[in-house]
RNA sequence: GUGGACGUGGCGAAACCGGUAGACGCAGCAGACUUAAAAUCUGCUUCCCCCUGUGGGAGUGCGGGUUCGAGUCCCGCCGUCCGCACCA
């Protein structure tokens, strides 16, 4: 009987044997062909978490793949170190972020080479380093220099008591996640990207962009949002102020009947000061804007300024204009006009304040139906629209957006949903902005050879407030420009931005540049990115505006990152809770603390039974995660790859389960004994020319050919499912030279899943060298052919019996096989079908 | 509200261009080996009916349709999940 796999021995000598060997190593001077294999780089929040896991391990079981395939394979690894949580440790806990931060790469590092992935290790980088963050301030600096950076005042989330800026996310139900203030809306003068500039080009790049999901294609065409149609101003009656709106339903201009302004227009603010009630309206408005979500109960409101807008279309038709809370100040222009027959919103608002509702558009045969409480938004032709009557939707559009330019007040126009993007941070552990405020020159970058601006590690989280700010010299430098005393910016930049050209970093990472552009060139784009779906919208966006960006100033060739995405599902657990009765919160315990069996769970504590609740993502306050270090512990590296590759789909969440990585150990220990099961001795006629087995040479072929598609596609899952089917066909196959040819074949199949057990297993056979450079094994054709193939009978589409028939028998002969067959005979009962249907080589229907 | 995805056994899932639904795994049941257990191996496992066999019927969320033939295509519902959310 043979050992058992001793997966911790193998583990550490295989790991090392790699290491030692540089055998994932990318060469930038490789004569192969390239492939770049990138999954997204973690936050090192402490831990290893199974998602990771799943995710790095789908990565790592491509890059082996291809490396098998004869690529030169960049499957590099890093750390997405800045951020909030390594500032919030700080004042909880009074670690330094870098020291905490550190550390936790350190433990994540030794974790990851735990699990054996292939990665680069030589090209490992950390965002929070000054050889990382430095070349960024370069990049924003270029970018700067390009107009792509710009300066203005924007809005921002302020606590008043930590003295500090709220990310939106971390403000709930209006008040600071951490003081609980209320939390007031400041202007703050901050640094802008100009993505909006590429709104363009980043909405057609999607469509080049064929191994994307569909869904994120659309999550992002969404986000950018492209409308069409007029922008136009309105002048106000009896004054010499005007204003712009925009409208997508030009055709609808002769429904109008009332014009609308944010209440943050500058129109609005400054009638304000001479209108109190207007003012005190405008701050109503406010007070309710903060809270993002629920706007969906808040009632339409306005304020009736008391003046009017001139129709643009008839000089005689004066609309009233209203400040109105459903106008958002910064989409369009923050100004609307009114057509209640044709938008829901403006028919909601006009019934409240009882203004005219005038149908415009009527579908054909329906000209008179009145508009009661839902507004008409389908197609049909003008009525009540003067020189636009009879013309279709699309005609009267037209028709108005030329008049308009004609007559010089209003032209066609594109607006988009997508703004520009913030990157100021009024935060401490992240990249210095590299500028310096001068009271003469303005804002004077800090000259090249001064980078990097390193961030001050010598500073206090005990006072509220940004450290930078209080640092007592940091901030104080001279103006580059004119050499009067200066302040540096003390923002940094947004964490997105680290992670916007990593990948480029990880293809080149020179000492004296960002990158050198023509080593970058050769990896990218990343061949396939692999990550979660929650990162779909923002870094996916931003990446690709800064690739275009780069791509605009001269400094990078490629237009898109990412060449094929794929976005992978959760790893869920079962939750096990206990009800706390009235007024006392539900109780979660974790997995260890429970005894799961086929109907229930109880808790080992005390014997007595908990709900098995519903299977969610794992989550610590829903206690429902497994630690992958206690995992690696009880089964091994191996198994655990293969348990997060089996079963589930990898675009669809992964149940773990005891159950589950329990038969992903049972199966790595029976490919272990197919390899190390006692082999007959060579020699002396024994052992050798044991005869062919046709029938498992087939099997083993068309698993090749098989297992190669699935791997190619992603789908782990279906290439999981045939190895059970070839190691299955192995163990009942009788010794035979094919036999033992097929196991070695089996493990270069199965080692970029289990590298381990795969390495260990080439060696105790005596295969030459390690498994990593064996290569694929190649289908051989001639296999992959059958001779007899299965037929199926129905009859009116039933399935009543089958045959085998030799493959590609004509028509005629399986016509006539089929008319024999017993049953058949017995279901027509003597009748001549009335038509017979053959799909060659798959089934014959019979129409009775 | 709006855009999208999905819905197949006890469970996770397969099923190519419309062509034998449930491959493969988990759980379960029965058996072999064992003093016993673990491990391992073999067999069964969609549901219902009966004349219990080389038998019959139903079946892919529900209701229609197209087709010789639909899990797959079309129309209408229901449900679940995700994104966006007053976008003019």
């Amino acid at each position: 009987m043979a050992d058992k796999f001793d997966f911790k021995a193998a583990e550490a000598r295989w790991q090392s044997a790699w290491a030692a060997a540089g055998s994932f190593a990318a060469d930038d001077h490789s004569p192969r062909p390239r492939t770049y294999v990138l999954e997204m780089f973690p936050y090192p929040s402490g831990r290893i978490h199974m998602g990771h896991v799943r995710n790095y391990t789908m990565g790592d079981c491509l890059a082996r793949t291809r490396r098998a395939q004869g690529f030169e394979v960049l499957h590099p690894m890093g750390w997405d170190s800045f951020g909030m949580p390594a500032e919030n440790a700080a004042i909880e806990r009074g670690v330094h972020p870098g020291n905490w931060t550190r550390d936790n790469i350190a433990a994540m590092r030794a974790q990851l080479k735990r699990l054996g992935f292939a990665f680069d290790w030589g090209r490992e980088l950390s965002t929070c380093e000054p050889e990382y963050y430095g070349h960024e301030q370069a990049l924003f600096l270029d970018l700067l220099a390009a107009g792509l950076v710009y300066r203005k005042d924007s809005a921002v989330n302020w606590d008043p008591v930590d003295m500090t800026v709220l990310a939106n996310e971390q403000v709930i139900d209006g008040r600071g996640w951490r003081s609980g203030a209320i939390v007031e809306r400041r202007r703050l003068n901050q640094w802008f990207m100009r993505i909006t500039d590429f709104a363009d080009d980043l909405l057609a790049g999607l469509q080049t962009l064929d191994d994307w999901p569909d869904k994120v294609r659309l999550m992002q065409e969404n986000w950018i949002g492209r409308s069409q149609g007029l922008r136009f101003s309105f002048a106000v009656a009896d004054s010499d102020s005007s204003f712009d709106v925009f409208t997508t339903r030009p055709d609808t201009l002769f429904g109008a009947s009332f014009a609308a302004l944010a209440p943050e227009h500058p129109i609005a603010r400054a009638l304000a000061e001479s209108s109190p009630g207007l003012a005190a309206f405008i701050a109503e408005c406010r007070a309710g804007g903060t809270a993002t979500a629920d706007i969906e109960g808040q009632d339409k409101k306005g304020y009736d300024t008391g003046l009017c807008v001139i129709h643009p279309l008839d000089d005689s038709i004066r609309l009233p204009l209203f400040v109105a809370n459903f106008v958002l100040m910064d989409y369009g222009t923050g100004a609307i006009f009114g057509c209640p027959a044709h938008d829901q919103r403006d028919l909601d608002f006009a019934r409240k304040y009882q203004l005219p509702v005038t149908r415009v558009v009527a579908p054909e045969g329906e000209a008179e139906t009145a508009i009661t409480d839902t507004a008409y938004t389908g197609p049909g032709r003008l009525v009540h629209s003067g020189f636009l009557d009879g013309l279709d939707v699309d005609a009267a559009k037209a028709t108005v957006i030329a008049r308009a330019e004609s007559a010089g007040w209003g032209e066609g126009t594109i607006v988009w949903r997508l703004r520009d993007w913030g990157v100021s941070r009024q935060r401490y552990w992240g990249t210095p902005i590299p500028i310096i405020h001068c009271n003469a020159c303005g804002a004077v970058p800090v000259p090249r050879d001064e980078l990097p601006v390193i961030l001050p590690e010598d500073v206090s989280f005990d006072i509220p407030g940004s450290p930078l700010a209080h640092h007592p010299t940091w901030k104080h430098v001279a103006c580059p420009a004119c050499g009067k005393p200066a302040l540096r910016d003390t923002d940094t930049l947004d964490t997105f931005v680290n992670s916007s050209w990593y990948f480029i970093r990880f293809a080149s990472a020179p000492v004296d540049q960002p990158f050198d552009r023509a080593v970058a060139e050769q990896w990218l784009p990343v061949g396939q990115y692999i990550g979660g779906v929650e990162h779909a919208i923002l870094h996916l966006l931003y990446a690709r505006f800064w690739t275009l960006a780069l791509n605009r100033i001269g400094r990078l060739g490629v237009t898109e990152p990412f060449a094929g995405l794929f976005t992978q599902g959760m790893v869920t657990h079962e939750t096990y809770s206990r009800d706390g009765g009235e007024g006392v919160a539900t109780r979660y315990f974790s997995p260890d603390e429970i005894d799961r069996d086929g109907s229930g769970a109880t808790l080992k504590a005390d014997g007595l039974g908990v709900a098995v609740g519903r299977i969610i993502k794992m989550s610590k306050s829903k206690r429902n995660t497994v630690d992958p270090d206690t995992i690696l512990v009880k089964y091994g590296a191996d198994a655990v790859r293969w348990f997060v590759l089996s079963d589930s789909p990898p675009e669809r969440d992964l149940a773990w389960s005891d159950a589950g990585i329990e038969g992903a150990a049972r199966f790595v220990q029976r490919v272990w004994r197919l390899a190390s099961e006692p082999r007959p001795i060579i020699g002396i006629g024994i052992g050798i020319g044991r005869g062919e087995d046709l029938k498992l040479a087939r099997i083993v072929h068309r698993c090749i050919a098989a297992i190669t598609a699935d791997l190619d596609r992603l789908q782990f899952n279906k290439a999981v499912a045939r190895l059970y089917e070839l190691v299955s066909a192995i163990e009942r196959a009788e010794p035979s030279t094919i036999r033992d040819d097929a196991i070695p074949t089996l493990l270069r199949l199965i080692a970029p899943m289990t590298p381990h057990l795969a390495e260990e297993a080439w060696a105790t056979l005596g295969q030459p060298g390690m498994i990593i450079d064996a290569g694929w094994p190649l289908a051989d054709p001639l296999l992959l052919l059958d001779d007899m193939v299965t037929i199926a009978i129905q009859i009116n589409g039933k399935l009543k019996d089958s045959f085998e028939a030799a493959k590609g028998a004509d028509r005629a002969a399986i016509e006539a096989a089929v008319l024999m067959r017993d049953k058949v005979v017995r279901a027509l009962a003597g009748k001549a079908p009335q038509k017979i249907i053959v799909v060659p080589d798959r089934l014959v229907n019979l129409v009775a």
